[in-house]
RNA sequence: GGACAGGUGGGUGAGUGGCUGAAACCAGCGGUUUGCUAAACCGCCGUACGCGUAACAGCGUACCGAGGGUUCGAAUCCCUCCCUGUCCGCCA
């Protein structure tokens, strides 16, 4: 959602800033319903100040006995006034609300421009990419095996899900077990046992709705099946005034995650790379305006943590104008070096929405002694998607044999568990 | 699923048609007093939008869960919906 006072002091630049997202310039019909919508209101405004004061002036009138039919014949035709003007205002207030709020956020300046992601902006490698001869993809260590079946998940679910068993059971919960507990004692984070299913209003707030609803799970009773606990973790915050002394607000959760992968069809048909269930332990940080862009610096370190425990190799990229989300500001994927496809993958997308989100959601915070209110900012990434990380571990420890190493940071989690074998 | 009871400002909570944007208390802010702390006392203290201003101020409008309705006038009366709580039933 876009603050139409920034398109009123500054509408070139707000025509620019659509333009990085290769959007038409919108901010004259921005103005122009702006400019009815206020008209109204303030003729409105003033037609009912009017009948308040007819109204007290009939009341003084009775109770001194008088005849008060004249004044309440004006108020009468005032109210046919009100009722048009009143309309006027709700449509001109509408239609400038659906306007703003179907717009991306605005990017930042430093996001690169591009068409698609191979305009993203390599920042940095970590680690070393295994790239000898012969590696398996992860559905292939374990074809043969039951320990990752999708057949099984096939006949309960359909496609795109899958039933693992075994010690590739322990190991997706043990990667979610180390990572927040790496958050919660190392980073800061709190942590959250959300809600995996909300309403319409959340998803509004986190910007998910209105545009997005084909990819997402409702229920035959008006619930959505949570896509990412950044919803249910960011919309703690909506409608609240929270004290700016108090910020930053650091929370993660571990959760399932549910996805249509509307329009995604054909793309990654095998294996458990997209599927429409998966576990993801989310970051989220509620910030002041002044901390989110530092505050960004820090979630992406934390996320890139797990990864260098797990000792996986991973680059960073800065999402281009043409590859970021609807509502982010600014976007790092970090992405894991998967051996057996030979190239990265996105495994975390941190972004910082500036107060793009805190607007829909009306959340907003003030500081000590000031009266006024300042929306917040919200911060949120993966960190990591647990059945992606699955994934990479499988491929980056597997061993000539097909069995699996596990990771030393795993090992504790594991019952000091150091081989998955296709037995196990 | 059945039966009740409720949704009022940061919190508790009064308020059944005009003098209520809303008592009182708590919290918060400012001040007086004070050896320090504590206490006492005084004052301030909702949000959004519009007009207005250099900026304050000021003026106006709306908001007592949401949306409709009755009325000259609604937190207060009526209708619909949403939500919360309690008890019963069912159930992990």
């Amino acid at each position: 959602m876009h603050d139409i006072r920034w398109i009123r002091e500054d509408p070139e630049a707000f025509d620019r800033a659509l333009g990085r997202r290769g959007l038409e310039p919108g901010a004259a019909r921005a103005l122009a319903l702006d400019e009815q919508r206020r008209q109204a209101q303030t003729d409105l405004q003033a037609v009912l100040a009017r009948r308040n004061e007819a109204s007290r002036q009939i009341g003084q009138i009775k109770r001194q006995g008088g005849d008060a039919q004249a004044v309440m014949d004006e108020v009468a035709q005032l109210k046919d006034q009100a009722g048009k003007l009143e309309e006027a205002e709700r449509e001109a207030a509408h239609a400038l609300t659906d306007l703003l709020s179907g717009w991306p956020n605005a990017v930042d300046d430093d996001v690169p421009d591009g068409a698609d992601e191979t305009a993203n902006q390599e920042l940095r490698r970590v680690g070393d990419p295994r790239q000898d001869n012969g590696l398996a993809e992860h559905d292939a260590l374990f074809g043969d095996s039951d320990l990752m079946d999708f057949a099984a998940a096939a006949k309960l679910s359909g496609a795109r899900f899958v039933v693992l068993r075994g010690a590739l059971a322990r190991l997706e919960r043990a990667l979610g077990q180390f990572m927040m507990d790496l958050h919660t004692q190392e980073h800061g984070y709190r942590e959250v046992a959300p809600p995996l299913l909300v309403r319409d209003r959340a998803l509004y707030g986190t910007g998910q709705l209105p545009k997005f609803a084909d990819d997402l799970f409702a229920t035959a009773d008006g619930y959505w099946m949570i896509p990412t606990a950044e919803v249910p973790l960011t919309n703690l915050v909506a409608d609240e005034i929270l004290a700016a002394d108090d910020l930053p607000f650091r929370f993660t959760a571990l959760t399932p995650c549910f996805r249509s992968e509307a329009g995604s069809a054909g793309k990654d048909t095998r294996g458990m790379i997209r599927q429409h269930q998966f576990n993801k332990v989310e970051l989220v940080s509620v910030t002041t305006p002044e901390q989110s862009a530092e505050e960004h610096e820090r979630m992406t370190a934390c996320a890139e943590t797990v990864l260098k425990r797990l000792g996986l190799a991973y680059r960073v990229v800065s999402l281009c104008t043409g590859d970021i989300g609807f509502g982010a500001r600014k976007t790092y994927d970090l992405e894991v070096w998967l051996p057996g496809q030979q190239r990265y993958r996105e495994i975390s997308s941190c972004s910082n929405c500036g107060d793009f989100q805190a607007r829909r959601m009306n959340a907003r915070c003030r500081p000590k002694g000031e009266k006024a209110t300042r929306f917040v900012h919200t911060l949120n990434g993966s960190g990591v998607a647990t059945g992606r990380a699955l994934i990479a571990v499988l491929e980056t420890y597997q061993q000539s044999d097909g069995s699996v190493l596990v990771p030393e940071a795993l090992r504790p989690y594991l019952g000091g568990l150091e081989v998955i074998t296709t037995h196990a």
